[in-house]
DNA sequence: GGGAACGGTCCTAGCAAGAC
DNA sequence: GTCTTGCTAGGACCGTTCCC
């Protein structure tokens, strides 16, 4: 019998709003409700998830178009359908939920962004949040025109001047960084523009590449060290 | 206190890249 | 084409730690 911890409940909570994940993201996220802030083991990640896979309450899979497995909630665990994996999008959520994983780590909670309420609005990948400290998370493998840009900036702007936006983070490729930081310099206004910012931090394939230290805040650092 | 979970180590399998 | 090497995933084992 597999005996189901609070953790175990934690990590499921977060899979449901993530859906997908892979062994990296799952060992970030279990070392943040081990409260050490740092991924355990690899061995240990695949330790976790057969074990409750042997509970039915997680499943996973090996794609051929990843070099690693993908983990998800079932709908005995979670109420939800399984992913289709094969969607164009999974690489980017499972980016996500990488991001979403080393934020846990570093004291943060994460939810998902606000449905937009209408053409203008735009949805973040991700709400992190740390006392009075809200951060907008984007993910961005693929760079998008310089028109939709405009619009995501305009809706950014509005939200960091409206509501209580201290930061707005998007993680890249190398690419998409250099587009990004180049559309925000036009699109947003100098008195903001600070308060958002893009960073390389995934590969092509959407792997993790940042070795050097992720600022989060003043007193945040969401390296491996 | 007993069983489950954890974590370290060793091992094999599969795959890709490079050398020959 | 074959072999070697390197890397990663993941299974098995076992002692330790944790939790109900």
């Amino acid at each position: 019998m597999v005996q189901i911890t609070m953790r175990d409940e934690r990590m499921l909570d977060w899979l449901a709003i993530v859906r997908i994940a892979d062994i990296e993201a799952i060992r970030w996220a279990l070392g943040a409700y081990l409260g050490t802030g740092q991924p355990v083991a690899v061995r240990r990640a695949n330790h976790w998830v057969n074990r409750l896979m042997q509970a039915g309450l997680l499943d996973r899979a090996r794609p051929t178009f990843r070099d690693s497995s993908i983990v998800w909630a079932t709908h005995q665990a979670i109420g939800k359908p399984a992913p289709n994996l094969f969607r164009q999008t999974t690489r980017h959520e499972v980016a996500v939920a990488l991001i979403s994983a080393r934020y846990l780590a570093a004291g943060f909670t994460w939810n998902r962004d606000r449905k937009p309420s209408g053409m203008l609005e735009h949805q973040a990948d991700g709400v992190a949040q740390k006392g009075d400290h809200i951060e907008l998370i984007e993910v961005e493998l693929t760079p998008k025109t310089w028109q939709r840009y405009k619009q995501i900036f305009d809706n950014h702007t509005y939200r960091l001047d409206r509501e209580n936006i201290t930061q707005i983070s998007y993680y890249c490729t190398a690419e998409a960084a250099r587009i990004v930081n180049r559309e925000a310099d036009k699109y947003i206004f100098r008195t903001q523009r600070h308060r958002l910012r893009a960073e390389s931090a995934y590969d092509v394939r959407g792997h993790w590449t940042a070795l050097n230290h992720i600022k989060v805040d003043q007193s945040q650092d969401l390296s491996e060290g």
